[in-house]
DNA sequence: TGCCAGGCCCTCTTTAGGGCCTT
């Protein structure tokens, strides 16, 4: 039996290549993961206005409360044990993974020099976007707050991690995919 | 100063362009 974990990445900005990654969150079931990463670029204006994260005088602010942080390493290698401690194997999924979450989430274990441990996993990849593309093509936004929205019934608190992965949860236990449809779209 | 990515998908397409999705 597999677990599935959903994630989600807080950034810098949306260029994959450049980002650091200030927040990563994880869900499995009733377990979560939530870890705050001191980026060592600038946050882009547009982040800021979005996720309400801004460094000053080196310390990380999130709508202007002062946050706990750990370095890069820190959290991946901790992110790796929750990987570790859940039942194996391991699908992780995010919305947008393949284009976003993923390459982002690769160069930072890359960087740390965690990606051969991370490999060990052997962790599968669940892109929930062209998933939901799939299932209902007649949607117009696939965003993952439209959907909420549409249907979850309810808005929140998005461009929160831990908010993002708990609502990605829920839709997707609503959804409740054919185990077909979910091969398709696992990598 | 002002702006900053990128790849997939769709269509009024394929000798292209624009919208979507992520921060």
């Amino acid at each position: 039996m597999q677990s599935m974990v959903f994630f989600y990445l807080e950034t810098t900005g949306l260029d994959i290549k450049r980002c650091d990654i200030i927040q990563l969150a994880a869900i499995s079931g009733n377990r979560t993961f939530n870890m705050y990463m001191m980026p060592q670029v600038a946050i882009e204006r547009g982040a800021t206005a979005l996720t309400g994260f801004r460094v000053q005088n080196g310390k990380l602010f999130q709508n202007g409360r002062a946050m706990d942080t750990a370095i890069l390493h820190e959290a991946l290698a901790s992110f790796l044990d929750f990987l570790w401690s859940l039942e194996q194997p391991v699908l992780l999924a995010a919305h947008n993974a393949r284009r976003f979450d993923i390459p982002v989430l690769d160069r930072a274990l890359f960087r740390c020099s965690l990606n051969e441990e991370f490999q060990q996993l052997g962790s599968r990849f669940l892109d929930t976007l062209p998933l939901s593309r799939a299932l209902h093509p007649g949607l117009g936004s696939h965003s993952l707050p439209s959907l909420s929205n549409h249907f979850l019934g309810r808005c929140y608190n998005a461009h929160d991690a831990l908010e993002d992965v708990t609502a990605l949860q829920e839709l997707y236990i609503w959804w409740d995919p054919d185990p077909l449809d979910e091969s398709i779209f696992s990598f």
